[in-house]
This record gives structure tokens, sequence and C-alpha cells, in this order.
DNA sequence: CGACGAACTGACGGGTCAGTCAGTAGGGTG
DNA sequence: CACCCTACTGACTGACCCGTCAGTTCGTCG
């Protein structure tokens, strides 16, 4: 992202064009199961040009995780940052992260959690972004704390445990479709969500 | 399991040894990058030899997590037979899943949530055992609102929040070891039980 | 003892796939 | 116009690995 500026344009939007069309192909196939090919029959070009653009596979797929990940992280921080009540803020970001709302990433995301126990470069990706929407969580609340429209204890550690609550609870909902559906999901997180914000 | 009283002792015994045998490996290397013979080679026997017993790889695998599984929650539940008051249950439960404790497969089961995603096998082994663990959580919390120990609103809706919450947080903390640590779940968690069983 | 079948071996076929490489096209530059 | 370099092709290779199969061993039973 920040090396935009050193390639040039052209190059650039091969680049994104690739790992875009890689994020597709993962979404579909899963992660393992993406193959150098898939990505180049995606775009109609070859395998070669593929590995013009990027040295190994795995190289690919990690830039191709990151680049979805730091999409849908800006999304988030544009929509939170058009303003509203701390409520109406609060209520925007837990809802963004619903497997049916805009947050679609959860399947990529589930696998994503498991490629970072091998590969350090998903790991730091994972690592990086998860604390960055954590952190947008966590200053929402405090928004609303130093608004006097919250009472948490401690931000911090509302933010952290109802985020991993919604990790959770997407794991139940998108990896196994269990006893738990989307609407009882989201009562046991509104339920969570008062008792953290008092 | 319920077919132990079919197969001839011998056999199933064999059974059971690649079975254990492919879960070391899975541990070891990830679920996808098992291969057949590292299976074999584990046990210094031929890859035929695996195949006798397994038709194919995806049914060895499958079969082995489920295995790894089951002996979880048999160990568990002994633990929990094993009596006491409810508040010293409810500990006992809570503090086996920590990643530094008893439990120490959140490895395999972030990696099988993600297979879940693809394979209707692993789909139904997590679900299942999931919604078993949870039920352990659930049943422990019930008996301590009955003897009024406990003060739950309603002790299956505690005891989801509670597992989804320990499971991402052991996604932070397994996964990409980011700013969560060790102490800080446990004081995340101790906070959330406190808080749910009032 | 001989026959039979269950457990097991190990070599191999066949398919897949990441990465390479020699060669091409075509826009820009002197 | 001639040259060059970048983006690109597509055939190929070498490695990997699953599942098969013909053949071996050995315990058991008639």
């Amino acid at each position: 992202m920040e090396k935009s500026q050193e390639r040039k344009p052209a190059v650039e939007k091969r680049r994104i064009q690739i790992l875009e069309a890689a994020c597709t192909v993962m979404s579909k196939q899963g992660i393992a199961a993406t193959r150098v090919g898939d990505v180049a029959k995606y775009l109609g070009i070859s395998t070669g040009l593929v590995h013009y653009h990027f040295d190994t596979k795995d190289e690919l797929l990690a830039a191709a995780f990151r680049h979805a990940a730091e999409k849908e992280l800006t999304a988030l921080r544009l929509l939170v940052d058009t303003g509203g009540t701390p409520r109406e803020l609060l209520d925007i970001v837990i809802n963004n992260f619903f497997p049916t709302s805009g947050f679609s990433s959860w399947r990529l995301w589930i696998e994503g959690w498991a490629v970072a126990l091998r590969s350090e470069s998903f790991r730091r990706t994972v690592m990086e972004l998860d604390e960055a929407w954590v952190e947008v969580l966590a200053d929402t609340l405090t928004d609303g704390v130093a608004s006097g429209d919250f009472s948490c204890v401690d931000p911090r550690d509302s933010a952290w445990r109802l985020a991993c609550l919604i990790e959770g609870l997407a794991i139940q909902q998108v990896a196994h479709g269990g006893v738990i559906n989307d609407i009882e999901t989201r009562r046991l997180v509104a339920d969570a969500v008062e008792a953290e914000i008092g």
C-alpha cells in the first residue's frame, strides 16, 4: 500500500487486480484449495503472469488476505467517521460484524486464523487487524463513557470481551450452523452489550 | 466407538493406534499438511496398511479429529462427575478450557472450524462437540441456580456467551498471541463469569 | 499338516500443481 | 526507424502424494 508510489501505476493496477481475484477465489474455494492456476483462469491470464507479480503462492495469498482485511477495516472506519451519538456509533460497529450484515468475510477470517497458526505473514495480518477493529470498538466505548452515555468499568476490557464474544458466536453460526442462529446471536450480543455499558 | 463390539479387538486396536498417530501428526503439522505417509511413518507401517483400515485420507482425518474431540469431552465429563459445590464445578469447567491447562487442543480446534467450512464430516463433529461442551457448562450453571448459588437470568444464554467468549479469547491467544496474554484472558473471563452469575 | 483368509508390505501408476524459462508483443525512447 | 525493455504467454519439469494391487506372512481351523 505504501509502495504504490514506488511502483508504476499500470503494474500496481495489475497487482491489485490479481489480489482481488485471489480474494474472490479464496472466499469461494477456501484458502488451502486455492491454486495459482485458478486465480489466473479467473482473470483470463497465464500462471506465468501471476508469478511475474508474486514470487510464490504463499506470498500471493498472504498479500491478498491482508488486502481484503485492510479494505474491510477502512470501510468500518469510514462508517464510524460519519459521526453520530455514542449509542448510534456502537450499534453501527457491532452490527457491522454480524454474518448477515456488511462484514461478510467471516469464512475467510476463520480460515485466516487457522493458517496463522503456521504462517508468519498471516499471523501478523490477523493480529494487526483483529487489534485494529477492537480499537475501533474500544474508542467508541471510551467516547461514550466520556460523554456520560455509557458506564464501563474499563472500556478496553469491555471491547475485548465483546469482540471475542462476537468472534465465538460467528464461528458457531458460520462454521457449523448449530443451534445458534442469527436472531439468537443478536439477542446474546445485545444482552452482553447492555451488561457492559451498564 | 459404538462399533467396537462389532469389530475384532486386534483390528480395533490398530484402528485406534492409527487414529491417535494421525492426531499427533495433525497437531504437529496442521490438518492440511498431514500426509497419509507421515502417519504411516510415525508408526513404522506402510501407507498400504493405513488404507487397509481407512478408505480415504479424508475419512482418516475426520475420524481422528472426532476421536480426539470425544476423548477431551469424556475427560471433562469425568472431571465434573467427581462432584463438588456449584462454584467449584464451574471453576473446573472454565479452567479446563484455558490454553495453558488440560485442554491443549485449541490449535486443532481452530483448524477444525476452518475445515468444517468445507467438510461435512468435520462440520458435524465440531457442531456436536461444541454443543456438548456448552451443555456441560449450562448444566453446571443450572445446578448452581437451582441450589441458589448463582442467579443467572437464563443459564443457557449465559453458557453460550461464556463459551463463545472463551473461544474468541483462545483465538487471540493461540492463533496470533497479540496483546492478549494468559493472565489477561483469565481476568477477562473471571469478570464475565461474575457478571453472568450475579 | 494343509488350506484359507486376515493383516500387512512396498512398489508403482496417475494425476496435480508450483514455479521456470525461452520466446513474443508492443509501447516508449533516442 | 531501430532498439530496448517491460509485461506477458504457455509449454514444460520436477516434485509430491493418494490410492491400488500383486504378492507375502502368519495365525487359525478343519
